[in-house]
DNA sequence: ATTTCATATTAGACATAATCTAATTGCTAT
DNA sequence: ATAGCAATTAGATTATGTCTAATATGAAAT
């Protein structure tokens, strides 16, 4: 997406376009490894403008409750961040804990007699495992066997 | 679960039974609203024996890694953690961040072009939306629509 | 062009959550 | 009893995120 898209996009989500929040949109829609905030935060000063450490967090929590930018919390770890381009589901790997985009397909949605009153505004399947660099050499499917159904 | 199955469970786990992971266990088993590491260190200290922060930490670790127990991240709060008793999907309310369960029910996986090496060990559905304390009453279905299918 | 005023940014202090360290204690096997 | 490993402990430390209060910015009104 070009200049004019993110002014756009973040200015339909009623949010001025300023350098620092320019910055931010942009690093993550051409950075969709799932950076934390500290990676943010180097990542768009390491060009100008320079931005601070609040305004970093400031811009990615409007950015989060615009609805632009999904934030992935991490056991034990920094949380990460993406921007919501096309819907996706998230592989999260047990032992380096990177996180990996995997593609959609429809989830079904628990039923309303397990739901109640609750108001559902989305599901989010999240798979675990180990990511391609972690499953081991010649990995016998005895030590980590495919789940069969989940 | 009583006692001895609770120690059973530990040591098939190859977990000593100290008393302070037992009280861990216990506590996790008899409180299902998902607590936090702090409030579990609260918990299992009003009653003997005593137990250090660090050692509610590590017992927590301990039972994690065992897979007896699943910590559940949260964006900006501590984790939370309950007793991997009966298998359930979990809801997170957007205002009060109360983790409650939802009935089990089978998810499809991703497909194999999708997963490509990978090896899968768990999948983990989460709903997210408002809870039924927070839901607003005479809710109105434009306001926060229920998502269709997801 | 100037004023106005809500919004945004900033540095740094602060708060919270989680981990680490090094000393001690408790188990279990011999 | 002794040895040796595992677990616990208090407190320090790190990591992550939030808050504050002063300043800057920009869009709208005059
Ligand atoms: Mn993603
Ligand atoms: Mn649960
Ligand atoms: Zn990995
Ligand atoms: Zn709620």
């Amino acid at each position: 997406m070009d200049a004019q898209g993110i002014k756009q996009c973040l200015e339909d989500s009623g949010l001025r376009c300023t350098p620092q929040r320019y910055s931010v949109m942009s690093f993550l829609m051409e950075h969709a490894g799932h950076p934390t905030a500290a990676e943010i935060f180097e990542g768009v000063n390491r060009l100008d403008p320079r931005s601070s450490r609040a305004t970093t967090y400031n811009n990615l929590r409007d950015l989060v409750q615009a609805g632009l930018v999904r934030e992935v919390a991490m056991e034990g770890r920094a949380a990460r961040f993406d921007a919501k381009g096309a819907q996706h589901h998230h592989f999260i790997c047990d032992k380096c804990g990177k996180v990996e985009d995997i593609d959609w397909y429809t989830v079904p949605q628990p039923g309303s007699e397990s739901l109640g009153k609750r108001i559902v505004r989305e599901c989010e399947l999240i798979v675990r495992g180990l990511c391609t660099k972690c499953v081991p050499r010649r990995a016998s499917q005895n030590s980590s066997r495919v789940v069969s159904a989940v």
